[in-house]
DNA sequence: ACCCAGGCGGGCG
DNA sequence: CGCCCGCATGGG
């Protein structure tokens, strides 16, 4: 749809991994070519980018200034941290050393807390076809279409609905996008942050501070929060335990003896002091790979 | 025809 | 607290 208009060079940065790893841009974007070409709208622009090898080819409809697009495309991608370093200091053991290994240049993305907190309420006791599926009709049942003109040719872009459109519909209404139990969530959580709660306001607030407030709000629990709070706000303390991780870390580390949650919160929090949601994406992926049960 | 999915909320002991 | 259950839906 737009031409790359941008270019720069990537290390330790593989975009495959990074969208298919379910993350916002998992099923918020369009993905080609085997991941190696990703399409998305931020912020009613529609951004594209290609990776050939160490290269990342970039655009966007309507044309962003270049520094613009520049900042959007670090900024999503994670693109100015260190992975050596972080690989280093999460790389406390072969199981996590073979994930690195395995899937190199993984990154954990920087996306909308709106969209975000939508999209991992989605997910709860759902997989990553049918959240790509429920998001898809949010998207284009409630989004807002913008009509852009480049070379003569007409464009309609439809962005992320907001907070105030979604608060404004029926459950049955957001039912019918396929949400099932989770429309009532949805609703609860536009309503909240048309209102009083501000989204916005979490960025500035301690992990710990901002995860309690989120959890306030209907279908938000330790693990949304957490995704919510890694992906939205990459807040890198953030470590979602979910059914896999909690399986993949007490067969793993506690030689397969039950833990809590907490617990298993407690461990990350002491083995990856401030990488905490790198580690769990690389702990993640490897399970999966290994299928733990 | 089942069975499952990267949880959460509510009710109970 | 910890445990257990129900929950909408589409795909395997």
């Amino acid at each position: 749809m737009n031409q790359f208009s941008g270019k720069m060079k990537v290390s330790d940065f593989d975009l495959k991994y990074t969208v298919e790893s379910a993350q916002p841009l998992t099923f918020l974007a369009e993905i080609l070519n085997d991941g190696r070409h990703v399409g998305y709208v931020s912020d009613s622009s529609h951004i594209n980018v290609k990776q050939e090898g160490e290269l990342l080819r970039y655009g966007s409809v309507p044309n962003l200034s270049a520094a613009k697009l520049k900042r959007e495309i670090e900024r999503r991608f994670a693109l100015r941290e260190d992975m050596q370093k972080i690989y280093e200091s999460i790389a406390t053991d072969k199981f996590i050393a073979d994930s690195i290994e395995k899937y190199p240049g993984m990154r954990v993305t920087e996306n909308d807390p709106w969209e975000t907190t939508v999209c991992f309420v989605i997910s709860q006791f759902n997989n990553v076809k049918r959240i790509r599926l429920i998001i898809r009709k949010l998207i284009e049942t409630y989004g807002e279409e913008n009509n852009v003109e480049v070379g003569g040719k007409n464009f309609a872009i439809k962005s992320f609905p907001t907070p105030e459109v979604l608060a404004q519909q029926s459950v049955k209404g957001l039912m019918k996008c396929g949400t099932g139990f989770r429309g009532k969530y949805i609703k609860g959580v536009a309503e909240a942050c048309s209102d009083s709660f501000d989204l916005y306001r979490l960025y500035n607030k301690k992990y710990h501070i901002a995860k309690e407030e989120l959890m306030t709000l209907p279908g938000i629990g330790d693990k949304v929060a957490d995704c919510i709070l890694l992906m939205g706000y990459k807040k890198p303390e953030a470590f979602p335990v979910d059914t896999w991780i909690k399986r993949i870390v007490e067969r793993v580390y506690f030689n397969g003896r039950k833990q809590s949650i907490k617990s298993i919160h407690r461990f990350a929090d002491e083995r990856w002091p401030g990488n905490q949601g790198i580690a769990q994406q690389y702990i993640f992926w490897a399970g999966r790979s290994l299928k733990i049960k």
